[in-house]
DNA sequence: AGCGCCCGAATTGCATGCACTTTTGCCGGG
DNA sequence: CCCGGCAAAAGTGCATGCAATTCGGGCGCT
């Protein structure tokens, strides 16, 4: 299709976005865990920035539900409820029910190179950690969602992608995304094939399917602010794994 | 039904997020027209704060896509194209069939009458401005979101419907939103009946005529960067109406 | 007169400084 | 031993200052 319009960025590409863009994806890949502190001070430190930039890049996140900001508090990387990860994924699947929809029989020869590429970098990244293939299943979408050229439907995608990663770490267990692979590549197919129901139909039962593979247990719930603010720190004895601040955190 | 969890606001009740809702609204009745330029300096002197404060601000509606931010130029409000407001309608109508889907049924007597008492405003606000009319009718929708007690839900609802009150100042002719009127009531009705299917149709319609009122000409496209940039400005003669920077911006 | 260059004003990009709030660790009393 | 309060430390909220960039208008050249 020709190209529409602007291609253009609502970031600037100035430090800012470069922070925002290094928190985000430290947070999906679980380099940052929900309810991870993030200090302006410290934040400004590892990136050679002022406290300024840093909190003007933490409000950023903070719009895009990542992070959360309270006066005069610490932010911290955002802890969804079980409801609101539920909500986010109901959102999702009608956003990109909608990108498929536009998408279609309408993809270029490069663009399905270009998905074909990505999948089977999904493929070769599952021996690797988790992480990562949890981050490249969650740019698959985005992907898609960039050949539409509609840059609203980008944004949108893209945050809420983001969320449901944040939420799947919270909320899934170790999990194997093998799965997820050949349903990327079955939604592939029916979008060259040009079959707008069954693309449709097939992009809803896999967001589905990842979102109940994930979120089966309603959670505890009653009173959980306490709870599970208090839970990433408390895990250190019960999953064995300690709480750590890899990148940007040191914990003082 | 329940309030579910924590009805938690993403924006700190400081001064920034005082300055984003004046401006919002500012934009959303159109007192700041689509091309308006923002110097933080003025934002900053106008609101009684420094151009720290002001720059964040512009920060978050730039996130939400009301203003548009390039490196070391001012500010502008936001002009979207005639192609990025329909993408914004159709993203709207999706989120939209997705609160009427969970409201249906589902409202409280109170809830019912603030809806009901809202579309009264609307009714006695007709004989007023346009803009005020265009404002209410877009918070109706806002407040239905809000029914639903999905915070993500309810942002992306504020601001895809923000987007597109900003686009019908762009693109629609005086217009009369009167119909608007009972079509928000008839979606009342259906949600109180409890109709999923018909309450989801009528908002898709109600939306989908919303829209086609007002982005009927495709618009000159074609080179349009020089074109819409320039639109705001040269517009003094061709409507008879000039630039004006009512309140935040004084043209210096 | 038209065109282009150059310099001053306007404005942004960013860091730093100070006041205020929260947090934390310590100490004394129960 | 545990609890409560207090004081230092850490952290945020915000303004201001300075360098760099863009904008705009006048002046000289053609």
């Amino acid at each position: 299709m020709a190209p529409r319009s602007t291609g253009k960025k609502a970031e600037s590409s100035d430090k800012v976005s470069v922070i925002c863009r290094a928190l985000r994806r430290a947070i999906i890949e679980q380099a940052l865990e929900p309810g991870a502190k993030l200090p302006e001070d410290s934040l400004g430190e590892r990136f050679g920035v002022s406290r300024t930039i840093a909190r003007h890049a933490l409000g950023q996140l903070a719009a895009e539900g990542l992070v959360e900001l309270r006066r005069n508090r610490i932010a911290v990387v955002a802890t969804p409820s079980w409801q609101e990860a539920r909500d986010a994924f109901d959102i999702r699947i009608e956003l990109e029910r909608l990108v498929v929809r536009q998408l279609a029989g309408k993809l270029t020869k490069p663009q399905i190179a270009e998905l074909n590429a990505h999948v089977d970098a999904e493929d070769r990244a599952r021996d690797g950690t988790d992480a990562v293939s949890i981050r490249l299943a969650t740019e698959f979408h985005i992907l898609l969602a960039n050949m539409t050229n509609s840059p609203i439907l980008v944004r949108y995608v893209s945050e809420v992608a983001y969320r449901c990663c944040l939420t799947l770490s919270l909320y899934s267990r170790p999990h194997s995304s093998e799965c997820a692979i050949n349903e990327h590549r079955s939604i592939i197919a029916a979008l060259v094939k040009g079959d707008v129901d069954k693309v449709m139909g097939l992009m809803h039962s896999h967001l589905d399917s990842v979102a109940n593979r994930a979120l089966v247990a309603p959670a505890p719930q009653r009173g959980r602010d306490l709870l599970d603010i208090l839970a990433p720190y408390a895990e250190e004895s019960e999953t064995g794994r300690v709480v750590k601040m890899p990148k940007v955190v040191r914990a003082r």
